[in-house]
DNA sequence: GTCTATAAGCGGATAGAC
DNA sequence: GTCTATCCGCTTATAGAC
């Protein structure tokens, strides 16, 4: 396979191999952090997930916390994508809804994402306390008023936003983080398709009935 | 204040020193424990934490994995209190609204007991597995009864029990687990009783319009 | 009960050969 | 790019003086 030119640089500036190997340690590390949080973790561990020495790994990321940033905004952009796409001038029903399925998608498909995100948290967010005080921040700020709107207009009731995200966020989130205490409580063994149907269901039920208006 | 029988046992076999060093060392354990889970956590840092010597800690706790079972059974008390009151025999409405307000207070009052269960979680429990198949499961699954039997009176709306105890146990603990995110992105300083008072009543009242049944 | 000293091993990171 | 060898500080835990 390796023919003409293995370490020729491509047009994001990296050789195939480092491409690769960056991959493959971003996946390790991902469980590695998901599992202990950044000073549990040690980058042996994450070495031998990635299949790899530990210097080699250094050879590619030059600190554990360098790391450690460098997956934690991967984790970011599967976090807040599903918020950005709430859209004003749209139905809120549907709106809620269709969020409340992506972020459910989101921590069936990333469950390390939303782990490395809670354990960050856990720790006073000391890497991330910039971005929830900036960014983070306004994006709510945004959509909240977009709920202030549709709650003026009478389409929704008059919940508070903020808690009505912070409840999204919250509920979304368990099924990911507390991952083994909902399989051990509900008797389930990993959790499929099926089951993150059922609980979408679930979740979407008890919140919207409890933010539309009344019709009677 | 130290006069006659400094050392002598008391009624359950410990010298008031004991009870007071054991105190301080798990008071200082559940923040340390609370931020860095249990592999991120160090000795070191809890025995300065609590103003002793390594050394001298390790003489009333044996091992680090001794001291962090000792905090996360008191941890278990607090955090599964709330949920034993519910009753069948009062009312829905009452009885799910004091759940929420219960476990609040949780939150608010032991913040640290809080995290220290989220982190238990995040790495896949494995101190408290059997807990949480055990005691936690057939706890749930009695609860789950007593909301069942509400529902086929009529006096609740047909949700899912379990999804409604897993919403309302990740939304009351957002509030202690993702604080800094929190504070940050509903722009307030620490949390106070008034902050507390205006969850509990935005949570009470999105869960509760969502799970009675409608009047008209 | 509390301390200093220390054992024994793990942690992140680097040097330098290939 | 990848490895072995290694530095050195930190970690848990114990020994033994006071």
């Amino acid at each position: 396979m390796a023919t003409v030119e293995p370490q020729v640089p491509r047009a994001n500036g990296k050789t195939r191999i480092q491409a690769r190997n960056e991959a493959r340690i971003m996946a390790a590390a991902e469980t590695v952090f998901a599992d202990h949080g950044f000073r549990g973790a040690t980058v042996d561990e994450i070495a031998q997930a990635a299949d790899m020495s530990k210097p080699n790994l250094l050879y590619y990321f030059k600190s554990k916390a360098a790391l450690y940033r460098a997956v934690l905004e991967h984790t970011l952009r599967i976090w807040l994508e599903p918020l950005k796409e709430i859209d004003a001038d749209k139905d809120p029903e549907t709106e809620i809804r269709n969020y409340i399925a992506r972020k459910i998608e989101a921590s069936a498909g990333h469950p390390n994402a939303s782990r490395i995100f809670a354990s960050e948290m856990l720790r006073g967010a000391p890497v991330l306390a910039d971005h929830l005080r900036g960014d983070l921040k306004s994006l709510v700020a945004r959509k909240s008023a977009v709920i202030e709107q549709w709650i003026a207009e009478g389409r929704l009731a008059p919940i508070d936003p903020i808690h009505l995200i912070f409840m999204i966020w919250a509920t979304t989130q368990h099924y990911a983080d507390f991952a083994v205490q909902v399989k051990a409580v509900w008797g389930k063994g990993d959790l499929g398709p099926k089951d993150f149907a059922q609980i979408e269901a679930a979740v979407s039920e008890i919140v919207l009935r409890g933010i539309l208006p009344r019709k009677g």
